[in-house]
RNA sequence: GGCGAGUUGGCGGAGUGGUGACGUAGCGGAUUGCAAAUCCGCGUACACCGGUUCGAUUCCGGUACUCGCCUCCA
């Protein structure tokens, strides 16, 4: 059995993963907040945390491996999105999963084993959250509901700070309902335009760490193996979820292994509105990038650093990716990735080493291998992409044109027309490959056909 | 201010206490009408300053710069 090692936030260590059973691998990896599209940044946890449940699928078998990713369908972001646009909470946050499914999807990403959505949780959150209270770890005050982080002592040893230093930072809000200016809500009362659920602190709504404490005790139980997000979330999100299943099962680990992917850049810069370079993966596709492209721009890099999102690099994974599906293509894939690829990604999910052996295997000429191992990296998820594949039939016209070209050139020794013919297809995006065989043109990154039409005669 | 991450050749990006991954760009060669593609070859890169060591890019300490979090933004 392949030895999978993974660096766990919490020792901040690299270690080797043993599965509390290997009958079923569970992993929580926390979802979107549904009130718009996905930016490109949101993509990285998600293309990090797919390639692991697929590596988690080779090593233990696709029935053994649980992967869970939530949906927040209940947020004040989504109410004032609401307010703004008139439309019904339920009608955005609809529209919003789906169109996140679609997105997903199309940067190779499989379905979670399971995508729960908050409003559907709410009685498991009102039963921890008085299973909380009745322990002594959370009050009830004013309509809400909060858990007393000077009750958890081990409060902060995710993130590594410490309660006084953070209080000391003092941006916390202060109510005069909490205990602690560093208990976090667990329920708060809502209005009447607010969505609420009745409860035992009155008609409200959970605060947001609650939701992933629940789900994730509901389907995968008090103590997993896996938890994943983005590295923005350490604090407070997942540091809370952890204080809160804890102390509501004291016998419990909860999650054995915390893995964090860290941030996403854009030409070096942090994405922002303001800054002009905010971007979803929907704008992306909409551009033309294909998603076996961005796909291959995140796997690159390795999950653990600062990724810088680029054109260049896009450019570069679209001319690798046609390489590769061009050898692939009309072959039978072997029924085994690669070694080691397998390898590469047993070690902490190292993509960028897992690419280059593929590069070698590629120099190797052995497509069968090659195709199982772009498989396995979800990036040949139903045979090579329509985008990859060289429509010769289109282009055979103009391969003839130009064969024809030539021919009358070797005997006049005047190559002009040959020139610039060539010319024109290499200003059209096409790919000339002459050879004493025959002619070759195959559509490269920034083929336009319109161009064409004015070559023929 | 507190906590954490990063800094590798033109660019991207792994990795390692001692024979300079890999890709891409560039250069030279084979091939080609010329190219492209392909193949072959070519690079004294590890932010800076100390320390440990026979030897450090790799370990330790410090400095600089970049970035993230500390404000329910992945």
């Amino acid at each position: 059995m392949t030895i999978i090692k993974l660096h766990n936030s919490k020792s901040r260590k690299k270690e080797v993963f043993e599965p509390i059973s290997s009958d079923n691998v569970r992993m929580y990896v926390c979802g979107p907040t549904v009130y718009d599209r996905a930016h490109i940044g949101n993509a990285r946890p998600v293309i990090v945390f797919d390639m692991l449940f697929r590596l988690l699928r080779h090593v233990y078998g696709a029935d053994h491996v649980t992967y869970v990713r939530n949906f927040t369908d209940v947020d004040d972001k989504i109410n004032a999105r609401a307010f703004e646009s008139g439309r019904s909470i339920g009608e955005i946050t609809e529209e919003t999963i789906s169109w996140y499914l679609t997105d997903m999807a199309s940067l190779g990403a499989m379905a979670p084993s399971e995508m729960p959505r908050a409003t559907q949780f709410i009685p498991q959150m009102v039963a921890m959250i008085e299973e909380l209270i009745a322990n002594g770890h959370a009050y009830a005050a004013e309509g809400h509901a909060l858990f007393a982080v000077d009750s958890y002592k081990s409060y902060g040893a995710l993130s590594g700070r410490s309660v006084d230093d953070m209080i000391a930072g003092a941006r916390v809000e202060v109510a005069p309902y909490k205990r602690n200016p560093m208990d976090f809500v667990l329920w708060k009362p809502s209005s009447d335009e607010q969505p609420g659920w009745d409860s035992p602190w009155g008609r409200g709504r959970p605060g947001w760490h609650i939701e992933c404490s629940a789900m994730s005790y509901d389907l995968l139980g008090d103590s997993f193996d896996i938890h994943g997000g983005g590295n923005d979330l350490m604090f407070p999100h997942h540091e809370n979820e952890l204080a809160q299943s804890r102390c509501a099962h004291p016998e419990s680990t909860f999650a054995n292994v915390w893995m964090h992917n860290e941030m996403l850049q854009v030409e070096g810069k942090k994405m922002s509105k303001s800054l002009g370079n905010f971007f979803t993966v929907r704008d992306l596709l909409d551009q033309g990038y294909q998603g076996e492209v961005i796909r291959f721009v995140f796997l690159s890099t390795h999950y653990g650093k600062p990724m810088d999102w680029t054109d260049q690099k896009a450019q570069d994974a679209e001319k690798t990716l046609r390489k590769w599906y061009g050898l692939v293509e009309g072959v039978t894939s072997a029924d085994a990735p690669a070694p080691q690829v397998v390898a590469a990604l047993a070690d902490d999910l190292n993509t960028s080493q897992a690419l280059a052996e593929l590069h070698q295997i590629a120099q190797a000429g052995d497509a069968a291998v090659l195709g199982a191992s772009l498989q396995l990296l979800g990036l040949l998820e139903d045979g090579v992409p329509d985008w990859a594949l060289s429509p010769t039939d289109d282009l055979s016209g103009y391969a003839q044109q130009l064969l024809d070209a030539r021919n009358a050139a070797m005997q006049s020794k005047d190559f002009s027309e040959v020139d610039r013919l060539k010319a024109a297809f290499v200003d059209a995006g096409v790919e000339v490959r002459m050879s004493k065989a025959g002619v070759e043109l195959l559509p490269a990154a920034g083929f336009d056909a319109s161009k064409l039409e004015a070559l023929k005669s």
